[in-house]
RNA sequence: GACCCCAUCGUCCAGAGGUCAGGACACCAGGUUUUCAUCCUGGAAACACGGGUUCGAGUCCCGUUGGGGUCGCCA
């Protein structure tokens, strides 16, 4: 029985909440540190919101980010008969009564008698609490209509998992005095205690329904990865002392410590996970990001064939940091349809000189032999040397005319991967369309 | 209002009485790159305030201010 148990209990809704998910994060960190158990308990007892769905999509967060529990989880929903018994047995042993609290009318519920002395423990975060016994006031623990209450619930769940360690938010301190003299009541055993401070939006005001991008399935959405998602909340609050930021999970494991974690709430920074991602993504191998590119070039009505995409993410290299911006930063890969920088157009094509460069490459590109960006490359020099242009003039207009961005990979892989086809396409529809332009302001 | 908790660069963290108060993200400047991203170099940037204790305080104590949590027959 000296193994530590580590639990995370919330009670499902529709979306889970970073905070929710990194009280998870901690419990399962601190109980593979220790090689103690990291347990599931599922509140489900609000009939209202806890639907099987709900459920569905707490287990799909958990198992995305990894978090995976050592026992099936107990649903709380089914511990009902338990509960009630135990109340029975805090009514028989005096430590409740039944009354009509506050006179309601509802009928008699369960309250339980808080025992009428200081309560005090040492916070494995906050250090040592105390609460006086004249701020400590008596609760119900079974509603007039039979149901168990939270704190009931909560506490008789803990000692069936027989959890060590109650991992849990800041929102519940005040709780633990109540749940204290619960399990003394109860006969057992108390677990330690740890309370992690909340995590609050950008303005350092705690989280609401109103703030966007506060939801694991969110993140998921926007196409961060779960280990990037992983690694930022672990560092919201506890660090391992050595300056390290990019850790992977062993390394995570073996050096977290509840020493560590810090007793004020920390600012959650949308900015700092996006640089955790792109390093994450850059780690990894195309083949494997295919299938997070891929989806948002689908969800944005591109359909490319693996292959062609793994040669564009080949030559687009670190440039994209979240799936969410493949199909904004490739489009022109993949289609004739493309959004063109104006300011950067005039810049670059619509300068005068360009439109012959141009036309003159143009025509020597359709009779190369060879197309691969070496080649294109000596080409283009050649050419610009021999109109007394600078290779950059060139260089810089033949991007806008294939791709309609100033920003992009290097030049000639580019051209190598998009083709010869559209690259004498494009060009000659740039020529078409500078021309007009120009010559309508001639006239 | 009562009770409790918290307080180092803009943000996240180091700092367990003696440090030029350190790192990361972001920011600014320069370099590399045909562009952008990357990368490299440099820079600006903090101990909330006031009292103590101490030879010496970001570190300990008290107060102030500011922020937060809890005060349900919700969880």
């Amino acid at each position: 029985m000296s193994e530590i148990r580590t639990r995370f209990a919330p009670s499902p809704t529709g979306h889970v909440h970073i905070g929710n998910i990194r009280v998870a994060i901690f419990n399962w960190l601190f109980a593979r540190h220790t090689g103690g158990r990291f347990l599931l308990r599922i509140e489900d007892t609000d009939q209202q919101r806890s639907t099987p769905a709900a459920c569905r999509t707490l287990i799909e967060a958990m198992e995305w980010l990894g978090l995976n529990w050592d026992e099936p989880p107990l649903y709380q929903s089914a511990r009902r008969e338990a509960h009630l018994a135990a109340a029975e047995r805090l009514l028989a042993s005096g430590h409740a009564v039944r009354e009509d609290k506050g006179g309601t009318g509802r009928g008699e519920c369960i309250v339980f008698r808080m025992p009428g002395c200081d309560i005090e423990f040492d916070d494995l975060v906050k250090g040592r609490l105390r609460k006086a016994a004249a701020d400590l006031k008596d609760f119900v623990i079974v509603r007039s209509d039979g149901h168990p209450v939270f704190h009931l619930a909560n506490v008789l769940d803990d000692i069936e998992m027989g959890v060590t360690h109650v991992i849990r938010g800041d929102d519940h301190v005040e709780n633990t005095f109540r749940h204290i003299a619960l399990f003394r009541a109860l006969g057992a055993p108390v677990p330690r205690y740890a309370h992690l401070p909340m995590i609050v939006n950008a303005q350092g005001k705690p989280y609401s329904k109103r703030d966007g991008d506060a939801y694991v399935g969110e993140f998921r959405d926007r196409g961060i990865l779960a280990d990037a998602l992983f690694n930022y909340l672990a560092l919201l609050g506890w660090s391992p002392g050595d300056g390290r930021e990019l850790m992977t999970r062993t390394e995570m494991i073996e050096a977290f410590s509840l020493d560590g974690v810090q007793a004020s709430p920390a600012r959650f920074d949308m900015t700092k996970l996006l640089w955790m991602n792109g390093e994450y993504m850059r780690r990894l191998p195309p083949m494997e990001r295919l299938d997070g590119h891929l989806r948002d070039l689908r969800a944005h009505g591109l359909d490319p064939d693996p292959a062609e995409l793994l040669r564009v993410l080949e030559v687009m290299q670190d440039r994209i940091k979240v799936f969410s911006d493949t199909a904004a930063q490739t489009r022109y890969f993949f289609s004739d349809e493309y959004p063109v920088d104006a300011a950067a157009w005039r810049k670059r094509v619509a300068r005068p000189g360009v439109l012959p460069a141009l036309d003159e490459l143009r025509r020597r590109w359709a009779e190369a032999g060879e197309w691969s960006a070496a080649s294109l490359e000596a080409m283009l020099k050649a050419t610009a040397a021999e109109l007394q242009r600078p290779a950059a003039d060139l260089i810089h207009a033949v991007r806008l005319a294939v791709s309609g961005t100033p920003a992009g990979p290097g030049l000639f892989a580019m051209l190598e991967v998009l083709g010869r086809d559209r690259v004498l396409r494009r060009l000659g529809r740039a020529i078409e369309r500078a021309s007009a332009v120009s010559a309508s302001h001639d006239g």
